[in-house]
DNA sequence: CCAAAAGTGTTCCGCCTACACCCATGT
DNA sequence: ACATGGGTGTAGGCGGAACACTTTTGG
């Protein structure tokens, strides 16, 4: 919003919207799920300079009338096919402005993380860009800024984890208490006893409820699990910390 | 950064900047400080329509060459006063794209929140726009859609100083455990016990640390206090919970 | 001597960890 | 039968909450 230096004043008070260097607003969307579990990120190949043929996070333009919110969702729709992008969840990560950071022009970008259940394969953009699901780990070089923003999204997702009921996020409408913790255990990177995982989540008011109609799905072997859905809470109290990893960077 | 739509390459493969929409560019700074035991934020009162005569945030344009950050800087010291606004605790809140919030053009917001450990007297602007420490609670209406704004900062603010060191921002670079206790009381609005803060400082790794030549500084009554300072950590482990509100809304 | 703020000690209780153990299902 | 994953029980210990108490200053 407009402060009051003059420069600004100068700019606004005759409505001149070119009179000073106009910036393009792009957003970048770091798409995150959980596939055969690892983590993995949608890219998108680059067909043009710069970083032509590179991997690259998929985003875009503002349009004129859309926020930056609402070109995430159009993007995301466009280049991965998804129908319900109303209801998965999105969030802000930061916005990367410093110049020089596309070759070509002033760029300003919001950076977006999101969240899916379950992985559908990705199609190529409506423009036949090519798009793929790529294990976290094995995201080459990106374009541009993008492996610092890739970076940030995966750090930033790892601490929600512990004090907001994101991992729901990441599993379907009903899901077993077990993926749930498959959630847990593949972002950090950590095996969780079972149990005591168990009861956490269920002790966490407002984190998870079991589903009434109850059927019990089977995953293959073993006894078939209840079913649970996100209860509306957006932070957890106690939260549930990662495990003490002892040799932590201070 | 670019994606790969079609409305993208058109505007960008032929470096026309102006070819589309532009979009101003602006940051907004949520200046947060302690004063007498309250929490208070630095707003300027706006000379211009919109909202001429309102308090507002202070912030203005990015300038064509630098990052975000830095023009938060800049006008922080433009309106402030500040020498040292190089040493201060500066981060991104997020970004306010919503069309509209503007009433006069396109204007995306990058919003920082800022954190003072004394409050010097704010002067007005270099242009002499009034600039005033306001308590956080006797922040009226602000112009835009400021309000918003200072509110997301309080509550990200308070929610971090359960995780980060950030209360050690609040500050000055040798401080008491008094004083931190201070800032946790005044932001969470709660009382906390002495010992147990105490301690719980001093064993979370990383934290703060005793001030080698430690000449206690007195603060009138009572026993003068060992001077602590920040040490490097950024996060809490473990973290530093808020006591626990029965009645919290999920 | 008293008030006020810093700092230490100690007790109690809850939660978290760990691991043992039972349940239900597929092969 | 047995492997596999879901789910319950329980003993031990660490840590936080609460509060008593000592220390050091200013008035």
């Amino acid at each position: 919003m407009p402060g009051h230096d003059k420069d600004a004043h100068s700019a606004v008070q005759g409505y001149d919207k070119h009179a000073y260097e106009p910036f393009a607003v792009t957003v970048d969307l770091a798409v995150l799920t959980l596939r055969a579990g690892a983590l993995h990120i949608l890219l998108v190949r680059r067909g043009e300079e710069p970083y032509a043929g590179q991997w690259a996070l998929p985003g875009g333009f503002l349009l004129p009338d859309e926020s930056a919110e609402a070109a995430a969702r159009r993007e995301l729709a466009e280049e991965t096919g998804l129908n319900d992008v109303s209801g998965l969840h999105l969030e802000q990560l930061r916005t990367y402005s410093e110049p020089g950071r596309d070759p070509r022009m002033r760029v300003v970008s919001v950076a977006f993380t999101a969240l899916l259940p379950d992985a559908p394969e990705a199609r190529g953009g409506s423009d036949a860009a090519e798009a793929r699901w790529t294990p976290y780990d094995e995201a080459g070089p990106l374009a541009f800024d993008h492996d610092r923003i890739l970076a940030d999204a995966r750090e930033r997702v790892g601490a929600k984890l512990e004090y907001t009921s994101l991992a729901t996020a990441f599993c379907p409408p009903e899901f077993t208490l077990g993926e749930l913790q498959q959630v847990y255990e593949t972002v950090w990177g950590t095996r969780l006893d079972k149990p005591n995982f168990r009861r956490k989540v269920l002790a966490t008011p407002g984190f998870v409820e079991p589903v009434p109609g109850a059927p019990r799905r089977t995953s293959g072997r073993g006894k078939p699990a209840a079913l649970h859905r996100a209860a509306g809470a957006a932070r957890l109290h106690p939260p549930l910390l990662r495990p003490t990893q002892e040799g932590r960077p201070a």
